[in-house]
DNA sequence: GTCATTGGCG
DNA sequence: CGCCAATGAC
């Protein structure tokens, strides 16, 4: 089984390479974040004649999730309930072959003054609230996505210098160890403790791919029943790396059975 | 000797294709019009590493004109002289090999009752007056380019339906017969006397060039000495059925010598 | 439909 | 740097 995590920075921008990726990966389940289009202009029918169930939610410009998968997925929902804003083009969650999956393109939180990031962190207590309510972490779960938050300091280039970004600052670290602390393993980390490894490269560093300068910002996690069943976790860079690529990459983890 | 013209609808979009073109074709003149950029970022580097001189007057956005020779351009000049708006980035003319060429992005004209086809008929009138105070009919003389103005009925698809088009209607006709009247040669016409042939499909009508759906509107006008040496002209469809076309191809005449 | 523009965003 | 949006031209 494969799971993956992709931000696709316009999934009608990235169609050609996404569909040609489904095809040479064929993964189980594929979260794809930042799709930016709204439902209506979504391409069902392309993912679909590449053999794949999607389920999907978006807006015009902003945001945007979607789960691509070999099954269909079941139980399917989006966003929150918990009475604070839904952020239903954040967050899909779905049941796909008896796996739980929850699919997370994170707030960035702009800058640590800004309200954004006092939202960011927010959002990872109300995460860490559906986890507890909603799922065990005795079940199958994999939690993916781009969660806007490098961990450790191999999960970032130069990481003195972003001690003050919103996807470093040591209150964004607690927050998302705190949800990890739910049960959850980071995949990439377990198979390659000691590589800088990155899943985002900024356009407007000059080539960042090449000078490996970058960030470790989407994940694979898993409750120890998955964890167990895990065999490799990698990202591959070669998308990030085409003509037009988004500036993230995929993040891939195979699992027996 | 090879003369051609093309409506590039932004230089910049169509180098690679524009520059596979030139080194295809070897033209010894080709008039671009609609190069739609400002001189600091005209691409005149990649068109002399081609083997080309080029001599161009463009504007952001809209407009602009090249002429992409083989031997150097002689006494290169812009737009009119005649006390109205010179429209630099509308007209350039030349002297290459001894043959004077004028190179002319006739304004389209928005709508009959717009206030820019006055303009437009006003335009006719004064090229006219222009080649009739600077050049002869007995000199060799090639005037080409984007007219806007498709001629006979066999120059425009469904030409009753045009009747009230800036292109086709019979003020825009009669303006550039006056024009002709001076003494050109439409070499195309001369060549395929019958055959419903165009430079110019609306990217709007879905499988316009397969359908042959289009306009003849870009032209190679000689006077007399030229027109008798003239072996062949054709409409080069290739371009306009590649990846990311212009919505006009290129005209091409060839005479002896 | 395909250019170009400006402006917002990360 | 490369998405998005809106607008204008043809």
């Amino acid at each position: 089984m494969k799971i993956a995590t992709f931000n696709a920075n316009s999934i009608r921008s990235r169609l050609p390479m996404l569909l040609q990726w489904l095809e040479d990966h064929q993964p189980d389940i594929l979260g794809i974040q930042e799709t930016k289009c709204q439902d209506e202009d979504f391409p069902l029918e392309a993912i679909r004649d590449a053999g794949f169930h999607v389920a999907f939610k978006g807006e015009k410009s902003y945001n945007g999730v979607a789960l691509i998968c070999k099954s269909e997925p079941q139980e399917v929902r989006f966003g929150f309930d918990d009475g604070g804003p839904a952020d239903e083009t954040r967050l899909i969650r779905a049941v796909v072959d008896g796996v739980s999956v929850v699919n997370t393109y994170v707030p960035q939180g702009r800058a640590i003054d800004h309200v954004m990031y006092k939202y960011k962190l927010g959002w990872y207590r109300r995460l860490k609230k559906m986890f507890e309510a909603e799922y065990s972490p005795d079940q199958p779960l994999a939690w993916i996505g781009d969660i806007n938050i490098a961990v450790e300091p191999i999960d970032v280039n130069n990481p003195a210098g972003k001690k003050n970004d919103p996807c470093y600052h040591i209150d964004a670290h607690n927050a998302f160890l705190d949800v990890c602390s739910f049960g959850f393993t980071d995949l990439l980390r377990k198979h390659h403790p000691d590589e800088e490894i990155y899943s985002f490269f900024d356009y407007r560093v000059k080539n960042a791919v090449e000078r490996n300068m970058g960030w470790r910002i989407d994940y694979v996690l898993t409750t120890a029943s998955l964890t167990e069943k895990s065999l490799a976790c990698d990202v591959d860079l070669e998308p990030r790396k085409m003509e037009k690529p988004s500036d993230h990459t995929f993040v891939v983890a195979e699992f027996e059975g």
